[in-house]
DNA sequence: GCGACAG
DNA sequence: ATCTTGTCGC
């Protein structure tokens, strides 16, 4: 599939920051409710440099069976900073995901969307960038407060930053620590939380991000 | 064995 | 994020 590339690349904190805040103008917050094919995307740091590994694996949503799986192998594309993780991973995800033979037709990444310092995460630059319905899900709270979701698979409570909903802590599955839902582009919080929740069947997280996992730390 | 959790 | 060790449990 065809992605847009983001240039320049940004070289300094102010750079990368001025462009999340520029492309957070082109994030929709709704879009269609059901999709037929979904992709999971994660990356794996290896070795004590910057040597990385993008994994895209595309299910059928409706069976989990794999449709497509691809991997991308690189560098770090930027240092460490909070908030601006999303440009580390990012020119290896777009590589990885431009291999693909099949177009999904929602992303769900490894990390947050709208949950985030400046309301822009990496599930908003790979959205805005393929321009396809995009979420992100993350293992820890990062931004913005919230109260423990109840016990049962399902339960969740909203996430607030400066007084709006960012996302929601969403429990996939009962007696297991939350996961942290908020959308990337094109997907309503009620459309990304529902696809979460019928991707995450059996284990915490959903399953074409735990087979991209599965993927980037052993590809081939 | 794999997954959750500890720190 | 990574690595390593160990416990518990399906």
């Amino acid at each position: 599939m065809q992605v847009e590339q983001l240039h320049p690349w940004p070289s300094t904190v102010a750079e990368a920051e001025a462009i999340q805040d520029r492309l957070r103008g082109h994030v929709e917050l709704t879009g269609p409710d059901t999709f037929a094919l979904v992709a999971g995307l994660d990356v794996h740091y290896h070795g004590p440099g910057d040597d990385l590994t993008a994994a895209v694996v595309v299910m059928d949503a409706a069976t989990l069976a794999v449709v497509e799986q691809v991997v991308a192998h690189g560098k770090a594309a930027f240092p460490y900073v909070p908030g601006l993780f999303a440009f580390r991973e990012l020119p290896a995800l777009v590589e990885a995901l431009e291999q693909l033979t099949v177009t999904p037709d929602l992303l769900v990444c490894d990390g947050y969307g709208l949950a985030h310092p400046r309301g822009f995460g990496l599930a908003c630059h790979v959205g805005v960038l393929t321009g396809l319905p995009a979420l992100g899900v993350g293992k820890t709270p990062f931004v913005g407060r919230h109260e423990p979701p109840g016990a049962e698979r399902g339960a969740w409570t909203p996430i607030t930053h400066d007084g709006a909903t960012v996302g929601r802590a969403l429990r996939t599955q009962r007696g297991v620590k939350p996961v942290y839902v908020s959308q990337g582009h094109r997907i309503t919080l009620d459309t990304a939380t529902d696809q979460v929740l019928r991707l995450a069947p059996r284990y915490r997280l959903p399953e074409p991000v735990r087979r991209a996992d599965h993927l980037a730390r052993h590809p081939g």
